[in-house]
DNA sequence: TGTACATCAGTGAACGCGCGTTCACTGATGTAC
DNA sequence: TGTACATCAGTGAACGCGCGTTCACTGATGTAC
């Protein structure tokens, strides 16, 4: 017999999360650092109080943001690291991965991109750390790779910081493509595969 | 003769840059979304409405920040183009001349890295078409480059921008070591130096 | 099953505080003659 | 050079408002027997 929760913490978990989802949509026209916790609750229809049943702060939130938002880019990533096929493929593969993962999921990439280098520290850090475990996955898989033999951890580490921060600098142009013309869309497909193939060609001829 | 301001003027201008620095200084632990007109007059000792006489918003006031740190960003970036010698040693003098950048103006290249993706559609924007001035710039240099014989203007670039992207998160990792020990710095000069090596290679084999 | 008590998510009033903006002002600087 | 008037950077009082946080509370849900 599965277990099920029981009303009071359903009730509570579904009020945690409208308020998680009130503020990753109040994030969209601001920085985390100007949220105010009445702002988040007034757009949940909850009293202001009830803000502190949940989180001690709005950093607080902020940083079960991170978790929600990395949450969400990890089968990303997975997928990523495990699609076979050649490099051109793979290349098309990983940016449709991105522009798909960006239409899905707006709001998260937005809020990370902000926030990666925005004026909240927990939240910095929190964001870190989990960029530093996908670093870690993606070092990982290219360990796997054919291409890699030969190669030490360090330099493998450098590729996958590469790669991790290539994706996150294309998610964040497909992000302000949302609303433009396809032809728009069309080009940042483009331009990011073309560095994706030019960062895939270095990496072929590394140990030159 | 040369013009000098007068009195009235040169008090002004002193009065405006007080509420720049001021304004910087307090960036270094919020966002512009956050920030306040009353804190940033506080912090250079004028009334609040003094204010108005220099700026409509602290958004506006942004807009002048990103002249002031791309202003500094800019005789780097042409030092960059221009240093002369093989591969290997403008790769170490250009994560020289980063590091040193970000030593001589942490709060200016801070304020880029958070503003760049912040909540200030104003910010961004003058960000944006600031940084696509100096790709240009810098893809103006790259062509010059008997390496990039055959290429065209449009991989030229999408090169520029992988390169103007890779310094800037090079600068961010560097202001993270500004209080850290030696090492770590060393360890950030290790890993960018790998990694513009790498993006080297594969310019070099582009067109193979 | 029914009863008596415990828990606790959400409430609503109240607080002191700093915010952005307005306005009429002052007095040093600038200008015309 | 001196005088009379104009300009305008910075002032200070006042405003209405929303903020984060505290506190004692309510009433539905959970639990023990």
């Amino acid at each position: 017999m599965s277990h099920t929760l029981g009303i009071r913490q359903a009730q509570k978990q579904k009020t945690r999360q409208a308020l998680l989802d009130a503020a990753l949509g109040l994030l969209e026209e601001q920085s985390l650092s100007s949220l105010g916790l009445r702002e988040v609750t007034r757009a949940v229809g909850v009293a202001p109080t009830a803000f502190y049943r949940h989180f001690r702060s709005t950093a607080d939130l902020g940083v079960a943001l991170v978790e929600e938002a990395l949450g969400s880019l990890h089968p990303m990533i997975r997928t990523m690291v495990s699609t076979t096929g050649d490099s051109e493929e793979r290349i098309a593969r990983a940016v449709e991965l991105i522009a798909g993962h960006v239409r899905a999921h707006p709001a998260h990439v937005r809020f990370l991109a902000r926030e990666r280098h925005g004026g909240v520290q927990p939240v910095r850090e929190a964001i870190r750390s989990q960029l530093a475990r996908f670093t870690e996955e993606v070092r990982a898989g290219l360990a796997q790779d054919p291409v890699s033999a030969g190669w030490d951890d360090g330099d493998l580490l450098m590729l996958a910081g590469l790669y991790v921060d290539q994706m996150l600098m294309t998610a964040s142009l497909f992000l302000e493509t949302l609303d433009a013309p396809e032809e728009e869309r069309a080009r940042v497909t483009r331009v990011a595969a073309r560095q994706m193939r030019l960062i895939s060609i270095g990496r072929r001829h590394w140990l030159d």
